[in-house]
DNA sequence: TAGATTGTTAATCGATTAACAATC
DNA sequence: TAGATTGTTAATCGATTAACAATC
């Protein structure tokens, strides 16, 4: 997908992030990599060589003001441009991602919702009514949606990411136990749950103490 | 915690066993690990790899027993071992994960809930009261319960996870959007979402056609 | 047996980390 | 200036992958 950076790195900058954000709204206008690497549990080698991908903001002796590298990893992740998103299986989980507040804040609008089930349809969840899942590649073709989000059943889900990516996301995440596949260059972000329960359930039993 | 085998193929381990499980639900007998890897995008050297950490029962020019590899996996991960855990932290989330199907399959069993608002204090959410904050670290001592999920708000979190460890959790998987250390010797999942979503706005502005 | 696939060794690849000159 | 911390090079570490003898 990209060269930029490697995949590593790039999942440690959401973090470097949020606790950039954090430190600014306590009122901490400087951070050194130690300090940054230290609330994450994160060597200060390895937070200096993630940011020198994204940037050189950082002052030596100094460290890093927290307010221009929140807006340098901000841009770099694309943050503050709007992406609008459809949602694929409305149930409980669908729920808590609609209400779930971080989408907002990190540019991610859920504009559409959509079920196969003729007892949900035409119905509400969360102010946003709910359409037939048949319609969703035109709509998501004719309004431009960039992103699919699944929360079916794992038997629906590669056929729902089909249809998402014949209408045209760039991006699906799915959250459906099962490893969705793509076509064509569509990233997909496959976020099956079971298997954190898995590791939790085979760490809790190795916890040595 | 473990050098029995690499982090990085103990988190492979889970999906070898959801993929197996659904070969066994379609009636497949055998498996080989090129077919194993192809439907989870993984080299079939690395499955084998994997695998061999775990135990040696391919039949070469046949491929895995998909009902014993599926067993043998089962007991690795210790899924069969009922597991007890709390939850901290009402919301819609901690809904979706309560109605979560997952749960039961993998031997996790959330017995209390717990939360510090007065207003929910002494409610039910599905078929579960709620319970004071206050009495969590007792109530996890005096029924062992071996593990915390955290579903609060970020500010609470740390607080929480420490209350859990007091109580005597082994793990800890946290919702919250905050890094969360253990003192002891816990083990700790972050499970932040808002990592995740950034790693979506990043991708599906850069999914170069 | 011939064909297929395993388990594992050794080579490759890539990420992490130590070390330090550059610089605020 | 002296002290602190950066950005980056080079060394280390560990995971992935290619190759193949063993074996069903």
């Amino acid at each position: 997908m990209n060269q930029i950076i490697p995949t590593p790195s790039l999942k440690r900058l959401p973090m470097y992030y949020r606790e950039l954000i954090r430190a600014i709204d306590s009122g901490i206008r400087y951070m050194n990599s130690s300090q940054l690497g230290k609330v994450l549990g994160i060597p200060s080698t390895q937070v200096r060589k993630d940011l020198s991908y994204v940037a050189d903001q950082g002052r030596p002796g100094v460290g890093y003001n927290t307010r221009s590298l929140a807006d340098t990893l901000e841009n770099f992740l694309g943050l503050p441009q709007p992406k609008n998103a459809v949602l694929a299986g409305v149930g409980n989980l669908a729920n808590a991602l609609i209400l779930f507040p971080g989408f907002r804040h990190y540019g991610i609008h859920i504009l559409y919702l959509f079920d196969n089930d003729p007892g949900k349809i035409g119905q509400e969840l969360a102010g946003r009514p709910i359409y037939d899942i048949h319609d969703m590649a035109e709509i998501i073709h004719e309004q431009h949606i960039p992103i699919g989000i699944i929360s079916t059943p794992s038997a629906a889900a590669q056929q729902v990411a089909d249809t998402m990516i014949e209408g045209g996301v760039k991006s699906i995440w799915n959250f459906a136990p099962i490893t969705v596949h793509a076509t064509r260059n569509v990233f997909v972000l496959n976020q099956d749950l079971t298997v954190e329960m898995a590791i939790l359930s085979f760490s809790t039993l190795h916890s040595d103490e």
